[in-house]
DNA sequence: ACCACGATAAACACCC
DNA sequence: AGGGTGTTTATCGTGG
């Protein structure tokens, strides 16, 4: 109890008084094990970046220190977005419950007033790890979007400053004017460099500061492929080779360019180009560089404009400060919005909003289609769902669980995160029944992304009782001593690595309450086996897709209007998944064999619609491969068949469990 | 409002 | 005595 009241604030709530937050209280309160906790050294620092606004001592901004300060901008933005997403994602518990109290206080606009009670946290369960790899892929995204915006204009602005100067250099002596031009293309050059560095760096930093141990996890592969480097170059390539300045993109631009470029007077300083911008990406995903060089944050009107900034004010949501102008905006955007939690919730949300929005154009693209082909008004191939069926209804209707790691990858931007019908709810804290009944199997959501809660400080998804179950089916014989769920618990799950007595209370009164886990006495002492079709039992039949349950799934996304049909259009999608007549009677096929149906994960687990028959019910070769490789080789695949048990009595067929199966026989039948 | 569930906390018993 | 293991009860939040 008291635990929580350290960290508790987690959660929006202000009144907190349910222990419910304290998933991670405890966690974070205590120094506890930073095992994963790496980001929250990383989180803070965000603002403490500005200051020296003066040190440029001379007054007069070469046109290498705009370039640098605008790159700084560029990247401090692209930082945020980096460091908030990892921090949030490596250490909720800590990041979170510090700021909580800001996050929830700040205005925003009506979209986000549905989504401002989220936490990072929250949100972290809300989203399943796919879901928030693909949030950290779409930030990336957008940060590069971001950057690269920016270095098109800083590259605009240097070419024009060459041809201004050019024409102004006709009173100058040719010689001094050449020497400059070369400097120039020297920066240019240097720059680009610089900006291949940078984002490389910050995509790095993104995915060490995401996984700071696993330097080779399928995670990383990710959001790398996400960001597709080669779409980067190719960006930059566009805007004209350093040798051959695009002289016309810069024109437009040239005009506000001329004005400050004005300002700018010792237009020759030299190509200080910062070498010094080594681009390291520190552990805790601090750039140096940004932080350390003099930060031009604030006085000097810098030309070029901000996505964020437009008609005198500041367009961060529910933000519409006015600025002078940008240098005042830009101070205003790095102080009030800085690396916090506030402006990490504001930008997720934001990013829903805007995938959200996409999904809802998508939808509403094919309705026009479908109209129009209706209408005869032309030949429309019915293209077969657009970009956010196939997104959402793909999570594993065939099985394939499209690689968490790399099928999040080829996700386009379009790619709703949160919105894989199976995962969306699912992402929710553990506590979230609804969680158990239609996210995807355990099993090979665990396999999916085995790597992520083995080092991620996230939790998992799913029930203790589905956890437990998982850990005992996972092994050979089926069955663990308390003390092996225990370590099963806190190798899979970094989560677990903290808050212990909390959980494994959790885990014994689990173990204890559920009659679907059944105490053997053993040699070795007392084992816990699992009655599958206890297990089965459990949970009612019920969850056929309906459309409430649907709707409730996104409901914590709410967006007003839009959810209407994007809800209707996620149904259409889920529907195949979720009221799979296979669904309807899971167990059947388990009461018969408990150990056939590794997956059976959750009852509610959706399963194609192959309901109890066809073994395809969800990639095993998948399933098994991760599971094998990580961990525990062969567990994995004894799953799926009754696979002889190694010397230990089969549980299911062990004394107590015996007696169980007689007296509840078709528990499956029953249910409907 | 009611109920089922799941999470959490805590008291208690038993055993080593 | 103390810790690990089990069991049980109570409370709370969520969601149907």
């Amino acid at each position: 109890m008291m635990v929580e009241s350290a960290s508790e604030t987690i959660r929006s709530a202000p009144s907190g008084q349910n222990g419910v937050g304290s998933l991670s209280g405890q966690a974070d309160g205590g120094s506890g094990s930073g095992t994963a906790g790496t980001a929250p050294a990383a989180g803070r620092d965000g603002s403490g970046r500005d200051g020296a606004s003066g040190a440029d001592s001379n007054g007069e901004m070469s046109s290498t220190e705009l370039l640098q300060f605008q790159q700084q901008q560029a990247l401090q933005v692209a930082r945020q977005f980096l460091l908030q997403q990892a921090s949030s994602l490596n250490s909720p518990g800590n990041n979170d419950s510090k700021q909580s109290a800001s996050a929830v206080q700040v205005p925003v606009s009506v979209a986000m007033m549905s989504q401002q009670m989220l936490t990072p946290q929250q949100m972290q369960q809300i989203l399943s790890p796919p879901q928030l790899q693909a949030l950290l892929q779409q930030q990336q995204a957008l940060m590069l979007q971001q950057l690269q915006e920016y270095y098109k204009k800083q590259q605009e602005q240097l070419h024009l400053q060459i041809l201004t100067q050019q024409q102004a250099g006709k009173q100058q002596p040719k010689e001094a004017l050449g020497n400059k031009q070369l400097a120039f293309q020297q920066q240019l050059l240097q720059m680009q460099q610089l900006q291949q560095q940078h984002l490389l760096n910050l995509q790095r930093q993104g995915l060490v500061s995401l996984q700071p141990s696993q330097a080779s996890g399928p995670l990383q592969a990710l959001p790398q492929a996400a960001v597709c480097p080669t779409d980067l170059p190719q960006l930059w390539k566009g805007e004209g080779a350093p040798g051959q300045p695009a002289e016309d993109s810069g024109r437009q631009e040239g005009l506000d360019l001329a004005s400050t470029a004005a300002t700018a007077t010792s237009f020759a300083s030299p190509p200080k180009v910062s070498p010094p911008l080594s681009h390291h990406p520190l552990p805790n995903g601090q750039p140096t560089v940004l932080t350390s060089r003099r930060d031009s944050s604030s006085h000097e009107e810098t030309p070029s404009s901000h996505p964020l900034y437009g008609h005198g004010e500041c367009k961060w949501p529910g933000c519409e400060t006015l600025c002078e102008d940008l240098g005042q905006f830009i101070k205003h955007l790095n102080t009030e919005h800085a690396l916090d939690d506030r402006s990490t919730a504001q930008c997720r949300v934001q990013m829903q909003v805007v995938q959200q929005l996409e999904i809802q154009l998508a939808k509403e693209s094919e309705r026009l289609q479908a109209m129009m082909a209706h209408l005869h008004m032309r030949p429309s191939e019915p293209k077969p769902f657009s970009q956010p069926v196939t997104v959402s209804a793909d999570p594993f209707p065939d099985g394939l669980v499209h690689p968490p790691t790399s099928a999040a990858a080829p996700v386009t931007p379009l790619r709703p995160p949160g919105l894989g019908s199976a995962s969306l709810h699912s992402g929710g804290p553990a506590r979230r029944r609804s969680s158990d009944k239609f996210c995807s199997p355990i099993s090979s959501e665990l396999a999916q992304n085995h790597e992520f809660y083995k080092n991620a400080d996230v939790r998992p998804p799913f029930t203790y009782a589905s956890l437990i179950r998982q850990a005992i089916l996972e092994t050979p014989d089926r069955q663990l001593t308390l003390n092996e769920i225990y370590n099963w618990f806190t190798r899979m799950f970094a989560y677990f690595r903290r808050n212990t007595a909390t959980w494994k209370n959790a885990v014994r009164h689990n173990l204890s309450l559920h009659k679907c886990f059944v105490r053997v006495e053993n040699v070795k002492g007392a084992v816990w086996t699992v009655d599958e079709r206890e297990y089965q039992k459990r949970r009612p039949p019920k969850m056929t897709g309906s459309p409430t349950l649907v709707k409730n799934m996104i409901s914590g996304l709410s967006y007003g209007a839009l959810n209407a049909s994007y809800q209707a259009a996620l149904a259409e999608s889920s529907f195949p998944l979720l009221s799979s007549p296979g669904m309807l009677n899971p167990g059947s096929a388990s009461s018969l064999l408990p150990l056939s149906q590794d997956d059976m994960g959750a009852p509610g687990e959706p399963l194609p619609s192959n309901g109890s028959s066809s073994p395809p019910r969800l990639s095993p070769p998948q399933y098994s491969h991760q599971v094998q490789v990580k961990e525990e080789p062969a567990e994995a695949e004894e799953d799926r068949r009754p696979g002889p048990p190694l010397g230990a009595p089969n549980p299911s067929t062990v004394g107590p469990p015996e007696d169980r199966d007689l007296e509840e026989d078709l528990p499956g039948e029953d249910m409907s």
